[in-house]
DNA sequence: ACTCTCCTAGGTCATTCGTCCTAATCGTGC
DNA sequence: GCACGATTAGGACGAATGACCTAGGAGAGT
């Protein structure tokens, strides 16, 4: 096996059960038994819990960059490219539902561990912040760009969180559905 | 000292650090050491971690009952109630902004943990829920009343998320003002 | 066949975890 | 002043943690 496939493949299971299990409840042990590796054989790729951490948080930035230009090819408005963001609290909905967002659980548990990692996590956070800004830019509304995105940024992790707490399924689709008509008459400006 | 009085002080101490480094990260010495108290006299008082969380959500499920009938006191209206429940997040800007809503974090901690106590720490939420619920019933909203009462928690979790991520005061107080705003407009009907 | 580098397996280390036990101390009623 | 239950202190337990080391295998180039 190739070291770099062997490396991608730990990084793959830790960003997993990171997600699933929380950081400082998934151990070493857990993700080398995950990628059925000796514990031995893992210390020659990652020599401490955070060198994965760190690896796990670029693979999940360059993963959103990468979905954010996916959602940017093609010839959509402005408006649908947000709401194909919008729409990943239905696409996920089950495992939001089970383990909350990604990106906020890891900020908030990082935040509480107060983890040096913690500026890198928040860095997934501006990613999509930057994006939705340009979608708003793009619709013409240049002068609180920004401040449009972190709104909907804040309902989308005020979604899941709710999700997580109340797995109401008609909660998700009706807040969609509102963040959607939200959207449309932050159209005209 | 008394050994009501001793578990208060247990309870108080792990509600604090709970809080502040999560339910897992939080160790009995970590308690112990807190109250200046021996792991062994711990032990007698709380015989499992787990005993100690339900204690400390009992507490806090108690502490927020006795806040929200503080604000059902006093010859206020619905809509003026409802702003003491925004308002949180401004009065506890600092600590959220350090560790998030202490609900909200508790709740996606014990989710991905698959904890018994989850459904107990969502409990919480429906404090509020229902709290909200009455109010905006007595401001003649009957038919959405629920509605209202999960979209304005999920809008305060969301500011309460992005608030760790990105310590923003401004972003708070922008996404407060407008909540209440959003309230404002859903006073007649 | 040989070497040299890359990769793997398994064991070991001190520390910390949650849990549990026992012996000593405290306070109150008799 | 004694007895007895309530409370405390401190040590011990096995298991698990993150971190580390070393011996050897695999494979390519010579």
């Amino acid at each position: 096996m190739n070291a770099v496939n062997t490396r991608q493949h730990i990084v793959e299971a830790a960003d997993r059960l990171f997600y699933e299990q929380g950081f400082e409840a998934t151990s070493f042990a857990h993700i080398a038994e995950a990628v059925q590796l000796s514990r031995g054989n893992f210390y020659y790729h990652f020599r401490s819990k955070d060198e994965i951490l760190d690896a796990v948080i670029a693979r999940r930035l360059s993963n959103t960059a990468a979905m954010l230009e996916t959602w940017e090819a093609g010839n959509k408005t402005p408006s649908e490219r947000i709401q194909s963001f919008i729409h990943i609290l239905i696409t996920n909905q089950t495992k939001i539902m089970a383990y909350g967002c990604p990106v906020g659980t890891l900020c908030n548990e990082l935040a509480k561990l107060d983890h040096v990692a913690q500026t890198d996590a928040s860095k997934l956070f501006t990613l999509f912040r930057d994006w939705l800004a340009r979608q708003f830019e793009a619709m013409g509304r240049d002068a609180d760009a920004d401040a449009l995105a972190m709104h909907l940024l804040m309902r989308s992790q005020g979604v899941a969180a709710l999700a997580t707490a109340f797995r109401d399924e008609h909660f998700i689709r009706r807040e969609v559905d509102d963040m959607c008509q939200w959207l449309q008459s932050q159209q005209p400006l």
